[in-house]
DNA sequence: TCACAAAATGAACGGACGTTCATTCAAAGT
DNA sequence: ACTTTGAATGAACGTCCGTTCATTTTGTGA
């Protein structure tokens, strides 16, 4: 497993991981395409290019190959929105502007990610693996979004209440817009889906938040 | 197709009509069960009890069979919101008040529903025919409660753009509780949920809307 | 009551699925 | 340069899928 203190990788080595890399992407590629239930090991070999045997050579079985996709997303998506946090200052108000537009942006809201996105949740409900992988995306963030809020209610003289009302909201909202984009992705406005949950933290907080989400 | 003007069905009528609405029933067991993938044929008919060949004679195909599942749950949430539309007032707070009711009504948001809700429109990308129930459902009442909304503004003397933009934000709303019960049924509060989307509501409209949900 | 017709049944079938493994290939170690 | 060892391959396998259809059952009309 650890390969320790050797730290020059072997061929093999980059070898075997450039082919998960890639079986982990065709399924997802195979998913978007054919959706959860068309995702087969035949289709999943040509979007691969590789050999039929490879996905058990390397993931033991398809079912763990499709953990390794979902899990895969997952990280993808959290490492997007904790970039975008770290990039931010440190005053809640621009902490949760940053938030939202990372998850408006064409690299968190794209048809790829939400489509693979939705595909894993309805298959959640009967396979308790993934809904664990589901939920631990949600859960960090929903925490991080309902701290600024609070913390955003008691600087403004109101009770933490508020703010996790707001927070409740906002993610509420976050989630609709997702399903919105994802059911009709030509129509869907990112701009002024971004602008309209960020004014809807301005009617909870107008002391704090106000104006265009892209200002400064 | 039309039994015209023969008003008394015949007991084989009868028959197959009930087998029909029995594989419709089992097929949505069978996805809430083991999802969409593990919908299989034998196992619609463990939960049907009826005989394996029953559902290509009466469906022709699984796949016709499922259609006929997602159409008749579409039908079914469309009923209970047009029925508390019809029985609401005529002022558009007390007919969106109904709707937002209806939403969060255990009839509606339950773990059947909400389950088998995500899992069509989780194939509804790769699988159009899906797709057109699944729009279809959802076309019709947001197109009401941006009436309502719109109608909403302009009495308290707004612009139609901000009725707009609330009936954006308390769709998505809808949608992202909708997402949260899916996720954690067991600490989903529903009235305090359909409170939040009151609330939501208020903070456009406080000369029309204010208050508890619940009231009159 | 009986002959007929429609409906229901489930064993059987072809095909597609995920998995295995003997064989081939290539990198690593000496 | 040669041997060894791990990785990659894809044909073959057993299983389960959705569908078919000859047979049985049941309702209908005479």
């Amino acid at each position: 497993m650890d390969q320790e203190t050797d730290k020059t990788l072997t061929a093999r080595e980059i070898s075997r991981e450039r082919h998960a890399r890639k079986l982990i992407e065709a399924a997802q590629d195979a998913i978007c395409a054919y959706g959860v239930r068309g995702a087969t090991i035949a289709r999943i070999q040509e979007f691969s290019g590789l050999s039929r045997g490879m996905i058990n050579a390397r993931f033991d079985s398809k079912e763990r190959l499709l953990e390794a996709a979902i899990r895969d997303m997952s990280a993808a998506y959290t490492g997007r929105w904790q970039r975008a946090l770290a990039a931010a200052g440190d005053d809640p108000v621009s902490r949760i502007r940053a938030l939202i537009r990372a998850d408006f942006s064409p690299e968190v809201l794209n048809e790829r990610h939400v489509t693979l996105w939705f595909a894993f949740r309805a298959e959640a409900k009967p396979r308790d693996e993934y809904l664990s992988y589901i939920t631990t995306r949600e859960e960090p963030i929903t925490s991080i979004v309902t701290g600024l809020c609070v913390e955003l209610a008691e600087a403004t003289g109101r009770g933490p209440d508020e703010g996790r009302r707001a927070a409740t909201l906002l993610m509420a909202a976050l989630e609709g817009f997702w399903a919105d984009f994802h059911l009709y992705p030509q129509d869907f406005d990112r701009d002024a889906a971004a602008q309209l949950a960020w004014d809807l933290l301005a009617r909870f907080f107008p002391e704090r938040i106000s104006g265009q989400i892209t200002d400064a």
